[in-house]
DNA sequence: ACGAATCTGGACGATCTATTCCGGATATAC
DNA sequence: GTATATCCGGAATAGATCGTCCAGATTCGT
């Protein structure tokens, strides 16, 4: 039975509803995440809502009830999708070798970016709201930081390496992917490996500094909300 | 005088004149271009073209009667840009040091585009319509392969580095640039810093295949026509 | 100075997207 | 089986932007 006292917390804080959805709603909901997974991965990540809505078989109404904003949305759609790149994380320190682990780690994820045309620009942004969502993308990252230490530590990985330089480098695959993903896929294989190569110990040469954790974070917000629109009329 | 010469035609033909622009529509010309610029730094290529007109004083009629399409407005409003873009290989050409010649080049066009946010994303398209802008763009190219040439003859850049590696990197940089421009600008320094190592010859390692230069040609007509809408309704 | 060619600005209609409203349908508790 | 809280879908509203039209202003040749 369903419990309406309870901490039902399947979403743990999804903003809508405390007490379970009724059974048709719940069905609603995942026929939603399922269609924007497809509509986003397919089309990128600025779809009209409607569109969304359609492809899953349901009124517009019902996906706003829902997900109230876009970013609710695109959160609730990339949750799973940002767990399995902790779970890539967590593999990655299985492989004996920590180079490889590393290598292999940054080129899975740029493989997923380069799958999901809406995947790529989630990466590069964070969704305050989605608790679940940003516990997995903490996951994620505290795992790439064992993944650099453990680099680092067999002198493989250069030593100014900072963890900010992953965001760095998914927001420029982002980039490469935007731009070849329709006429030369694949593209982004040769730049990641060129990547590689920069964070390669081997070639260390002095490098600017990175931008300070929060700095980057900050960075990181450009969540769906002044993403969209902000420009104010001028003159 | 700007422009007079041009047998009228060009097909579809720029609704522009083929003659003399009266003194008054020419100055309203060269005001708009000035909008145009300072508009698109500022925000982006996809301000709304209301904007650019109030912001040059003029009424929308007049920027839709010289310039028809936005990709008109955007091509000539850049012109002088990728002038310079092509000015700065020569110039670079003029170093002795080959390397030096080579990574100051990449490091100015980067410079360029996180100075201005428009032009990022310019130096990813081609505007086929305006003969004069795509002119410029081939003699940087032009310039950008000898110092290639030199660079690989003085054997240090890799020698499979290839021009469409170029392409790529402007890709990755306007990424960053979209990612990091408001809150850690600069990131862009230290992203350029890691691929000029990468580029070198020293860690040479294997790399994946490039595409080939007409398929990367291909990926830059991302111009501004398809670029804006595509998506047909689905389901 | 004068007329014809050219140019101008703002209003207008069309399109697209976001978001809300509400009468009717459905699931669930008893 | 029925009452009712919940949910549904499509219509309607609202706002933004595009691109065109035209009555009137401006420029240029003579």
């Amino acid at each position: 039975m369903a419990q309406k006292a309870g901490p039902a917390e399947t979403g743990a804080g999804r903003a809508v509803p405390c007490r379970a959805l009724r059974a048709d709603a719940e069905r609603n909901r995942q026929r939603l995440i399922a269609a924007a997974r497809e509509v986003f991965a397919e089309r990128g990540l600025d779809v009209p809502i409607e569109d969304i809505a359609r492809h899953a078989g349901v009124g517009v109404a019902t996906l706003y009830r829902r997900f109230p904003t876009r970013g609710d949305l695109i959160a609730g759609a990339f949750e799973a999708k940002m767990a399995a790149c902790a779970d890539a994380g967590a593999c990655a320190l299985a492989d004996p070798d920590p180079w490889a682990g590393f290598c292999g780690y940054i080129e899975r994820v740029c493989a997923m970016q380069a799958e999901d045309r809406g995947f790529a620009n989630v990466l590069t942004m964070t969704f305050p709201a989605d608790k679940h969502f940003e516990a997995e993308r903490d996951r994620a990252y505290q795992g790439f930081i064992e993944l650099v230490r453990r680099a680092q530590a067999a002198g493989r990985l250069r030593t100014d390496f900072v963890g900010e330089d992953l965001a760095m480098l998914l927001m420029a695959n982002a980039g490469v992917i935007a731009g070849t993903a329709d006429a030369a896929p694949g593209t982004w294989r040769r730049f990641a490996a060129y990547m590689i190569q920069a964070f390669s110990a081997d070639a260390a040469a002095p490098l600017p500094s990175p931008p300070a954790p929060a700095v980057m974070y900050r960075a990181l917000l450009h969540l769906y909300q002044a993403g969209t629109r902000d420009q104010r009329r001028s003159d």
